[in-house]
Order: structure tokens, then C-alpha cells, then sequence
DNA sequence: TAGACGTAGA
DNA sequence: TCTACGTCTA
């Protein structure tokens, strides 16, 4: 197989639970919660059609987390901030479509919150030095509510995904309040 | 610590035979031949002095494997065709300048060569299709012989090293000749 | 072949 | 902040 790769799921991950966490997207790919390695989004094909798995909010995206079971996720392309190439407007491909289908579908999709902590370099050089980590919390299984489409802050067409968490999981506030 | 993490060293990396092969650089990181996830040259200070830790010919610059014991391995920075940026002559920093004060200071560097192999994908979509991936094979010490200045293919000024194998290692003569 | 919510170190 | 011989999917 690739070389860090277990087989993709959809919704619970075995040995995965609530409040884990996780230093980088490699680790996500080995534990099996997040495939691809720079996508927000990642998904399946189920009977011929995409499904979402999981998705990443990694605060590069106009993301907002309303409640502690209520997020909005913004969809996924066109953002000039992220490619430097001229905005477009988002489409209904790829990690957009399959959050759609995942909608219609009623069918979980993962999430996955980011937080930055601060630790102390072990580098040679940089000894001591306070130096930022990414940290990735999961947060549970979630159902894409509704989308909407909207003027992001570049202007162009984004589309908005509105996460619901599933009510029968551990709590997580505490630690949400923290990200 | 890191994501993926252990300690650099100056030459031999416990436990890694030549001839060991990897599929990724994170995977060369976790063993610690290669931290770096993404530059061919690896470094670390010792006495306040940057010495190569070890290097990775990824085919993306113009070396040249003479012979199985002579490896003429091309300094990096200032390619056009890599950063996309306007070319600029290559200098003494960084990795360049560690291999230079390694050449001096006579101390090994791990040498990493790359190879394509095609697999059958088992994604789904794809299932079947002949896909290609890269592979890492660590081929031994060497020693920095000596170093030069030279237009490279695009104009520039590119810094060249001759990599001399260490004769004490087993032979990897057949291994090569497949790369 | 291009594109993407990466990653670490200087 | 920027760069870099990455990595994967479509």
C-alpha cells in the first residue's frame, strides 16, 4: 500500500474516541479519521456516489463554531488567500458534492477541530525557544443539516455546510471552550 | 516532541542496514535517516558548525551516479523549475555550506537514492489502474570529496559535490544498477 | 498534470 | 515569513 494508509470508513473509527488528539495530518491518514493529507475534506465513493468521512477545520476557512454541536463549514476552492489564483466560485465537486450527498444521505461525517499550542523547541539552535504546534482534537461524528450558498469575503460564491453533532456521544464542551 | 520524531546523527543510524528500503520521507524521518521533510540536504550543529546529516537524490536536480561508489550530488536553492521564482546563483547556506564544512571536517553523510516502482492502486475508482510510487533505498556512508562551481542548465551558478562511498559497507553494486 | 485547510526549520 | 529533491487524488 501507500506508505502511511489504512482502509477509509465511514462514520465511527474503532479505538478512536472523543477528545483525541493528534499532532499532524500523517497521524490523522495511520489512525484512519482523515485520508488526504492537505484536504479539508475528505470522502468515499459508496454504490457510485461520493460520501463525505471527514472533514478538518483547520482556521483557514471562515469556519464558526456557533455552538458546541453546531458548526458552519465553509466549502472547499476558489479562496485566492489559499492558491494565490485568481477567486472563483466554489462547485458542487469533490469535497463540496460529497457534503451534499452526505446531507441526503443523513450519513456521519467526522470532525476533526484544530487548536495551536505553544511548547518548547528541542532543536539544536533553537533550544528553549517557544515554538507553535498544530493540534488536531476529534470531535465526534456530525449530519450535514442544510448548505447554503453565500458571498464569502472574497466575493465570490462559497457554499456553507451546516454541521449538527450527533446528540448520542460524550460531550465535548469543555474541551471545545478550550479550542 | 514532534509529529514524527527522533533524534539526528552524525552517520550510522542504528538498525538500518544498506540496501533497507522506505516509501515516504515521513517514513525516513521516523527512522532518522532523513528529518527533513521536504529539502535533499539534512544538517545539524555540532560545535556551532552545520555538518550534513544525510541526503536524498530525488531525481528533481541534475546528479549523476558515476559509479556505485561515486554519487556527483548537486547543491540546492536557485532552480527555477522547483520554486517557480526567478533562478539566482546558489550559496554557501544552509545545506550547501554543511556539506562544504562535512567535506573539511571528513565526516560521513547517510545517502539516500530514490527509485520509481508501479503498483496496482486499491483505491476505489482506481482499483487496478497501474499507479506510480516513489521509493527511498539508503545506500551508505560517504565522505564530501571535493566541490565545485558550475553554470547549471538554466544559467546559474550551482554548487556540485563529489559523494565518495566508504568501502568498509557492503556493496550495493546489483541494488544500484536496478535504480 | 494540477491543486490542496501540510510541515519544519532558518 | 518564506522556502523546500512531498504526497495524494482527481
Amino acid at each position: 500500500g501507500k506508505c502511511v494508509n489504512v482502509s477509509k470508513l465511514l462514520g465511527l473509527v474503532p479505538g478512536v474516541n472523543v477528545g483525541d488528539r493528534f499532532q499532524c495530518r500523517a497521524e490523522l491518514k495511520v489512525i484512519g479519521l482523515h485520508h488526504d493529507f492537505h484536504f479539508g475534506i475528505d470522502y468515499m465513493e459508496i454504490d457510485g456516489k461520493i460520501l463525505a468521512t471527514s472533514i478538518v477545520d483547520a482556521h483557514r476557512y471562515d469556519n464558526v463554531l456557533k455552538s458546541s454541536r453546531v458548526l458552519i463549514y465553509s466549502g472547499e476552492g476558489g479562496n485566492p488567500s489559499i492558491t494565490g489564483k485568481p477567486l472563483k466560485d466554489q462547485k458542487f465537486v469533490k469535497g463540496n458534492l460529497a457534503l451534499k450527498n452526505s446531507m441526503e444521505a443523513r450519513t456521519p461525517v467526522r470532525v476533526i477541530l484544530t487548536s495551536k499550542i505553544s511548547k518548547k523547541s528541542n532543536v539544536v539552535g533553537t533550544s528553549g525557544k517557544e515554538i507553535e504546534r498544530m493540534m488536531y482534537i476529534y470531535d465526534g461524528l456530525y449530519i450535514v443539516g442544510e448548505y447554503w450558498k453565500e458571498r464569502g469575503r472574497f466575493g465570490n460564491h462559497v457554499y456553507k455546510f451546516k454541521m449538527v453533532r450527533i446528540d448520542e456521544q460524550p460531550p465535548f464542551d469543555m474541551i471545545k471552550q478550550a479550542v
